[in-house]
Parts: structure tokens; sequence; C-alpha cells
DNA sequence: AAGTCCATCTCGTAT
DNA sequence: ATACGAGGTGGACTT
């Protein structure tokens, strides 16, 4: 059977579907009335009320109360989920090691039980991420200035990867930082720091080399910059370039309606 | 009717079914075969598949897959849902402006679908509190520090509560401040006005009585503090206590089941 | 497994 | 409203 649904279940008919759910590698859903324990990165207790618990066949238990988005408890993938009955109560568990955490669930009344074998073979498909800028600037290298030449991606420095690093039309070294939001001041002192390297490398190697001290221009990337952020950036001398994310998807994927008959 | 639930319904009785829901300001859920547009912070595409919808009174929009703590798609509290039909297609939909966010569902196959009017009037108790911090300070004064004597909690001054008011083994007045977490600067200021205050009502009551002028220690009680924060706090001439709150809960609270008949 | 960083972060709190 | 920081952050990716 790919799905079962029970009205005002006892504790006996509930266990017996979550235990078939569990077995089936069903998604379980619960509405009841419940206490919840917690313990385990913190320690927290709800009191009797009424919420939608949700089994995943992954292994996350998930506690939503009548609002917020995020559940008031839960437990990640790949957690044990166990029901058992004591003195007459159908508690539910769910547990996992490393690190150490368990969730407690006291059934008081089951409004109603179900479980279902769910098909979906589908990924979301996104826009708007930093790679999604960085990929759009290496290919279009004239939206940051015209003459710009990208020569690295995630060119590696001693305090973490420079995004883009690349020149200008005069030869002069471009350190890009992007940001697929608005800009804060961390990513200001992010670009300082890398400049610091940079400039500590060039001194040893490169000054070297042809024996005059070559420019480098800082640059953030991004939609937006605060108001703070774009204090210390004058600063500190780094220029600011103004660029929205891709908001385009990429695939043109197309799905039958025929394959969920 | 405090809930409804329908087994395979067409568009026509889901819509009615949601409809109904969220005019009583229900929570509503629904098991269907569904396609999922996102556009707003971001952008994306969910193809075809079997997703549990969730709308919750507050304007929360939620879409979970079989996996993964976190839905897929989303809508945050107070945004606005609505459902219609379309060519004899079902569509939810959630709207917010600031930002301007849509998500669109199209209703494919409804295998279930319910609302259900949720009693819960129960907060989430953690461990870790402001409060527990008080308990525990109250019952164990030397925790402060040796000869610290509290003798009242939640002492009122015009800027706010003191968390706690005691004297210390040389009879001088200390202020207390808690936090349960990492201390700002906000923190430091707050115990400065407090220590104000007190200086005023000293000058204009305490002084006149017994006509010297009585030392008051401002303390700060937190687990750390920020590095802004301490500078102030030194300037001040503040004190800083480093405190953990206690990782346990008390358990004095009970509820009995009789509650939820 | 542990660490790092991004996110439609969410959520609380203070301004 | 916006700004800031914490979180049982979750989740993806790297080492």
């Amino acid at each position: 059977m790919k799905y079962k649904i029970l009205e005002n279940p006892n504790y006996e008919e509930t266990y017996d579907l979550i235990e078939e759910g569990l077995k089936k590698k069903a998604t379980i859903l619960l509405f009841a009335c419940c206490r919840v324990s917690y313990e385990g990165r913190s320690l927290s207790e709800l009191d009797y009320g009424e919420r939608i618990i949700m089994m995943k066949p992954d292994g996350c238990f998930l506690i939503h109360q009548d609002n917020k988005v995020d559940p008031v408890n839960w437990q990640p993938p790949k957690s044990r989920p166990r029901a058992y009955i004591k003195d007459e109560i159908l508690f539910l568990e769910s547990h996992r090691r490393s690190p150490p955490e368990r969730i407690e669930v006291e059934i008081k009344k089951v409004h109603y039980a179900n479980y279902n074998l769910i098909e979906d073979y589908e990924e979301l498909e996104r826009a708007g991420y930093e790679k999604d800028m960085g990929d759009m600037i290496w290919d279009k290298p004239h939206i940051i200035e015209e003459g710009f030449r990208p020569t690295v991606r995630e060119y590696a420095t001693e305090h973490g990867f420079i995004d883009i690093l690349g020149k200008d039309s005069k030869g002069n070294l471009m350190v890009l930082e992007l940001k697929s939001r608005k800009a804060g001041i961390t990513a200001v002192k992010q670009i300082r720091r890398y400049l610091t390297d940079f400039e500590n490398k060039e001194n040893s190697e490169i000054k070297a080399k042809n024996g005059q001290k070559q420019k480098i221009r800082g640059l953030l990337v991004a939609p937006s910059i605060g108001d703070d952020a774009l204090e210390l950036l004058e600063e500190e001398g780094i220029e600011f370039v103004s660029v929205e994310p891709p908001r385009e998807l990429k695939k043109d994927k197309r799905v039958t309606l025929d394959s969920f008959g």
C-alpha cells in the first residue's frame, strides 16, 4: 500500500501505522496533542499542545507548531526514529550519536495519522548564487569595467580564496571579492586582508622582477553595500562595483505531465 | 468545525477546503503532486513531484520534500496566501512585499488535504536563560564573589528592572545585570543607566539619611563579553564576572494531562 | 569525521 | 521599519 490514513486512531493503531511507515521508509505525518523533551546540543521542554509531527525517510524528525518557518523541535537526517508504548501511552523517539541528541514525544491524543511513500525525483534549481555571479563575470568581464581581464578564480592566499583575480586595461592587478547580497563590513575587511597578503607577496616576488611597484586595486562586487561598509571601503581605498547576481535559471528543463499519471 | 480531511479530493474540493481553512485561520496540510516556482530574494524552479505543503495561520508557507529538515521552498510569516483556479488547474500562491517574494504552486494531484484549528498555547522552554542564571545566583551568591548577599530581584528603576540588587561583604551596593549569552555594548550601557538612576536616588534619599556617600558597584554577569563592550565597561568602572548559564531544566512546572481532555 | 562558509538563512531584540 | 547578532543554525563542500 502506498499510503494509509487514520482519523482519531487510538494509541495502538497509531503505533502500528508508525511501525509500518518506518518499515516502508515512508514519510509519516501526525497531527496530535503531545509533549516534547529534547536533550543534546541544548535542552528544552515543550508542554502539551497540538502540533504537526513529521518523520521523513532520511531520518529527519520535525515538530511544527502553528507558527514560524522553523520547527519548534527537530532532529537532523540520519537520526534513528522509534515508537514505543509504555503504560498505555504512545511515545515517539528520535536519537542520534555524534553529537548525542534525543527527542522524546509523549503522545496524548492523535487527531489523524498517515504515512505516504513519496515519489519525488526532482531537485530544486536555483539562481542568484555567488558562484553564478562568478560565472557571469568570468564570461562577461566588461560587467566590471571595460578592459577588465579575469585570469584566476579562487586564488589561494594566506587568509582565504580571492574570488577573481585579473588585470585592468593598464595592466594593474585587480582583486575581486564577490557577494551575492548586500555587502557588509566583513567583506571590506576580507579584501583588506587579501590586499595585504598580496602586497607582501609582491614585495618579495613581483617587485624583484620588474623593479617597479605595481598598483593593486581591490574591488568589492555586490548588488549593494551597507553604509558602514561603504565608509570603511572608502577609507581603505577599495572600490565598489554594483552587480546584481544573475537572476535566471540556467537549464531549460522540461518534465512532461505524463510522468506523473 | 475544528478540522476537515479529504482523501483524493478533486481540484474544486481542494480549493474549497483551502478557502475555508484560510478563512478560519487554520493550519492547512496538503499532500500533493505539484510544481513550484519561487521568485524573490532568489529564484528557483521545482518540477513535478509529491510534496507536503503546509500553510500556517501566521502566513508561513512551507513545501517539504521527503528529506532534509528545511523546506525546499517557503515563505516567512505575514506572507499572504491565496488559492485560485485557472484552466481547471488549482494554483496556490504566497506573496509578500518588502522584500517582494512570491511562491506559486501548480497543483496536479491532491492525495489528501486537511485543515486544523490548532490549539497550542505553550512556548518552548529552554535551559540557559537569564532567569535560570538569576535563580542560580540567588541560591549560590558566592558564584559572584565571596560575601555577596543578594537582596532584591527585578528592582524597578526609571530605565527598567535591575536583575539582582545586593551588597558585598563591605556593605557596598551591587547592581547586577545578567546575560545568558555573550554580552554586548548594550548590556554595559544598561548598567550605566541603572547606576545613574541609583546615584540620583541616593543623592535625594539615602545620602540624606546617613550623610555619607555609599559606594555602588556595577556588575555585568555573562558567560563572555565582546571586545567593544569590554572597553566601554572598563571606561565606566563597571566590573565583569564570567558565569555560565545553568544547563539544566527545572522540573517544577507540571501540566496535568486533563487540560487537554 | 571535522572544519569552513553560504543562506530566499530564521528569529529575537534593540534602535 | 531597519540593523545586529545568535543559533540545537542547516546544508554544501573541502580536507
